[in-house]
DNA sequence: GCACCTTGTCCGATATTTCGGACTTCGGTC
DNA sequence: GACCGAAGTCCGAAATATCGGACAAGGTGC
């Protein structure tokens, strides 16, 4: 992977706000911190163009300097920033409450999705109280049909709607499996019949995934909330995590 | 308040990137959506300039239009940015947990506090269930002498250090009055020996804020964790809400 | 000691981004 | 209905940011 996205004309040349975006977005993908010399050549910048770019970032606090030894990622400037968009947000921030709550009551990881395209993404994670934490990354887009979410999500649009939102490709889970559509749209029918959905090893084998819809005033489900659990998680406490669900999704909705 | 650390040469000609930061650093001052005219006005910008550059920003969900009105803010892309970078930190990330449990089980604002430069900072809050929630604003710089944390942050300088650390301006309140430059300093002593300390009516009249020091391997208060509470809580909660912080700030300090 | 690779800095040229200003809409006010 | 200000778009000119390549300073393997 990489330019992606970055606008070059003809010559190679780009806006240096076109190359800090690719930047910060291929930060992102990779998760982790990176070596100046790395960014450039993944985001197809050359390698001038990165360190300047780099020490003006770093200097605004957007970036940091880690172990002083040409590694870089995301610094405090970020966090406020991202910060000031949580709290700008009402649904949100009334979520993170509910998260919080949930995820504190339980001791399990909770989380707060949303779909951003036409895929799916995880907006708030609480982690549990697990030494081996289960749970996904913030702001990574998943294809829709690998989450329990994902199956409310969509659950305002008509069948064949819901089959050309949603890209083909995107019925093959990692491991290669397929999901098999018909299944797929069943599960949503009965979710949506039921007021939540659980799935079991969908992306990862010993995972359960419970989630509650939360609905806007025409009754589409904008948001989810959910648990991550082991998939071995004692039949009488999921049903307790989806009362609580429920219960949270009732609070972040309009009332019907 | 206008250009503020954009580098502008004498023709008045400045790189996008720059006035993408004084654009961001505009917003995250402001706390709320803004105009592009306003910002343009504000940070020094050409209009055509701002309008082509929150295009570009709002195309890549940095910059979120609210309203369709030509208002905008921040957009989620800085949330997850931000996301990673409270991950990438060993000792915040530990911190969301204290932070979380202390304001569940207080139902209190639990807030965890650093220096950046010779200012305190909020880094993260997690707001009580009072109806009018008492929380300082997150990555806003405020005076040292101000904050109950900034008489733990600087206790690790000498008293001449110290003064010479923070802007003689800084012990004036935003109410006019001026810290005795000697009482903060017996304060420090103090808060030092106690393992905690506690400020009533400092910037707020009616807010009392207690603190504890979390201390690196070389025994500095890098960083703390406190609660903000209305000035009016009873002695006997806000004794157990020190053991708390205590509690807290000891499982993130690195054992001495 | 030498060859080789990587990191980081520096510099001049030029392709391009920024900028000012003109122009069109739109909505409110008198 | 005329007037005014604000919002947003468009365009050509020129100041300059980006780029390639050269170079120094380390580090490593043989």
């Amino acid at each position: 992977m990489t330019t992606d996205g970055v606008v070059e004309k003809a010559t190679g040349r780009a806006r240096g706000i076109d190359r800090v975006i690719g930047l910060m977005e291929y930060l992102h993908r990779r998760r982790a911190p990176a070596r100046i010399a790395d960014i450039a050549r993944e985001t197809g910048t050359p390698r001038s163009t990165m360190y300047e770019l780099v020490n003006t970032l770093v200097e605004a606090r957007w970036l940091e300097m880690r172990s002083d030894d040409g590694i870089v990622y995301f610094g405090p400037a970020m966090h406020y920033f991202g910060s000031d968009y949580l709290d700008s947000v009402d649904l949100i921030r009334k979520a993170r409450t509910e998260v919080a709550h949930l995820s504190e009551r339980m001791g399990e990881t909770a989380q707060f999705c949303a779909l951003e395209g036409n895929k799916y993404v995880v907006v708030l994670n609480e982690p549990g109280r697990r030494m081996f934490r289960i749970s996904s990354e913030v702001g990574i887009k998943v294809p829709i049909p690998w989450t329990a979410s994902g199956r409310l999500l969509v659950d305002h649009m008509g069948p064949s709607e819901i089959l050309g939102f949603i890209p083909e490709e995107d019925f093959t889970l990692p491991d290669g499996r397929r999901i098999v559509q018909e299944e797929f749209l069943r599960d949503i029918a009965e979710a949506r019949a039921a007021g939540f959905v659980r799935t079991t090893a969908l992306v990862d084998r010993f995972t359960t995934c419970l989630a509650a819809p939360v609905r806007d005033a025409a009754g589409c489900c904008t948001a989810t909330i959910c648990f991550v659990v082991p998939a071995d998680t004692e039949a009488e406490q999921q049903e307790e995590m989806i009362r609580l669900l429920k219960d949270s999704a009732a609070r972040l909705s309009v009332p019907q």
